[in-house]
DNA sequence: GCGAAGCCTCAGTTTTTCTAGGGCTAGATT
DNA sequence: AATCTAGCCCTAGAAAAACTGAGGCTTCGC
């Protein structure tokens, strides 16, 4: 008479999943987007979990929903187990497709930074496949399938290499940068910027002792605003990392300023072990390699 | 223009399961069962993920599987994951039934340890809801539903509390001990045993010096060879854990001779943490003292 | 007061998952 | 050598799960 235990029902993973989600994004329209199913998918996932607890993870509210205590102990173990569990599948991912190294970057930095130093990396790695992919945001690297990540931050995580810093100046046409030379005031140029630094006129307006910035045209693609400047649309506020190809070939003139160093830098980091050789540690010292090809500028 | 990136494809999570499921248990039927579905079902969910993947995880062979080296690199980090995330949903099953506490244990000691013990401690604490389920073997009690585990173990893992060491030693009703002690040999009566322990009465005998044991009835459940002792059908090679409530009330008695320590303990274990206070902790410290109730055995 | 955000519910549909049954292969047994 | 058996594979159909879409409700912020 062996005892035979009937099984303890499995909890439901995808439930499980979407409360990470939504305890993590603080809602369930958010955690709906990063799983691609609509809110009521998660509401349902969700429900269907605290069913199978018999406890309630969520406080719904009209506008939205908050953890309850029980849901605030355990969310902690969960985006930990769930971090976990999606570093184990990038390690397959990593080990199924070696020699395919996948990198996500900003758009600007895709376009103007890195656009032109891979081709020389690709030809003397004729084994390996890179793929280049633009995010707006850095991915957690942890759940996505990238195994490199450049982006400016603030703060670079441990074990990331830090490539440079950002600095900014202004740029322009040699021939605006002629007239300016001449006197003609920044003023009287359009000021040509990124949507998504909005701020970098002012900051270094005031770093520079110049007067605030008068409205100019926002970019959302900073390569965009590179180009417009290049055509001679106006002067750019220019990251240095970002225009240095242009300002090799002639293409811009840095003006006279100072250059603003931001409290950001240019940081390559990974999930792997960038210690051990492979090809994403071999592409990521490229990387560094190649940066180190213009020389920094001068404050 | 933001860019809107197409949201990768998210891992098949119940295939990640299936994938570490059989890798650990070494075979898809295994799996099959842990994970209460048919075999085919594992095979498809391993299927889907190798074509996640795009490589194989496993070598079919006709009578097996064997892990191919990029699933041997990744076994251990998914079975880490998922140990993980099975402690999550442990806690969060503690946290919504706090005040309920789930055993799990032998029947043997179910029957003969526990249920003797457990009135006076649920009588002492009224809030307290305390299931015991049965098992054959210790779960892994960071993925099944038990709070409590209390088994015979070789090693007992860190954090457990040993309550005692396995002693045996040969028991008979009255009557056959009178027998005995007027010169009848223990061989002349039927040697009970049970058949999870069949080594018991060799080691005992060698133990002794005496003879190698003649074969006598084997009890798939040990409750039910002490019960047969306590109505006389012969001598019980008796733990001394599960035979303390029938020396003690002399429905048994020890026969003349060693007993034996064995190289097992009896082990209460948790995946709490039992230094915190909660009713796991309270329940586990009442065990304890319920187990120092009766005395050591002489050796 | 009104719009927007955010969650809920429900019905219907799509998709996934599961099972059942039959096949195949290699090692074990007779 | 023939047979048995364990364990995986395959496929079709059935069952279950997941998802969507539409309408509704509540509160927040302007």
């Amino acid at each position: 008479m062996p005892v035979n235990p009937p099984r303890p029902v499995l909890p439901p993973l995808n439930g499980l999943r979407a409360f990470e989600a939504a305890a993590r994004l603080g809602g369930f329209a958010a955690a709906a987007a990063e799983l691609r199913v609509t809110p009521g998918a998660v509401t349902q996932h969700i429900r269907q979990l605290e069913a199978y607890f018999g406890a309630e993870l969520f406080e719904r509210h009209a506008k939205g929903v908050r953890l309850t205590p029980l849901g605030q102990l355990v969310r902690p173990r969960f985006t930990e187990a769930f971090d976990q569990l999606g570093a184990a599948v990038q390690v397959t991912r990593a080990g199924a497709a070696s020699g395919h190294v996948h990198i996500a970057t900003l758009p600007s930095i895709a376009q103007l930074w890195l656009s032109p130093r891979l081709p020389a990396i690709r030809a003397a790695r004729p084994g390996m496949e890179i793929s280049v992919t633009a995010l707006e945001a850095p991915p957690n690297l942890r759940r996505e399938p990238y195994d490199l990540s450049l982006f400016y931050l603030a703060d670079p995580p441990p074990g990331a290499i830090t490539l440079a810093r950002d600095v900014i100046f202004p740029v322009a046409a040699p021939a605006i940068a002629e007239a300016v030379a001449d006197g003609a005031p920044l003023e009287s140029f359009p000021q040509l910027s990124d949507s998504a630094w909005p701020d970098d006129w002012a900051l270094w307006s005031a770093h520079a002792g110049h007067a605030p910035p008068t409205r100019g045209p926002a970019y959302s693609l900073y390569a965009l605003a590179v180009e417009e400047a290049v055509n001679g649309a106006g002067i750019l506020i220019a990251h240095a990392a970002l225009v240095a190809r242009d300002l090799g070939r002639g293409a811009l003139v840095r003006l006279p300023g100072p250059a603003l160093a931001l409290d950001r830098f240019l940081v390559l980091s990974s999930a792997h072990d960038l210690t051990r050789p492979g090809a994403v540690s071999d592409l990521a010292q490229a990387l560094v390699a190649a940066s180190k090809e213009h020389g920094p500028v001068e404050t």
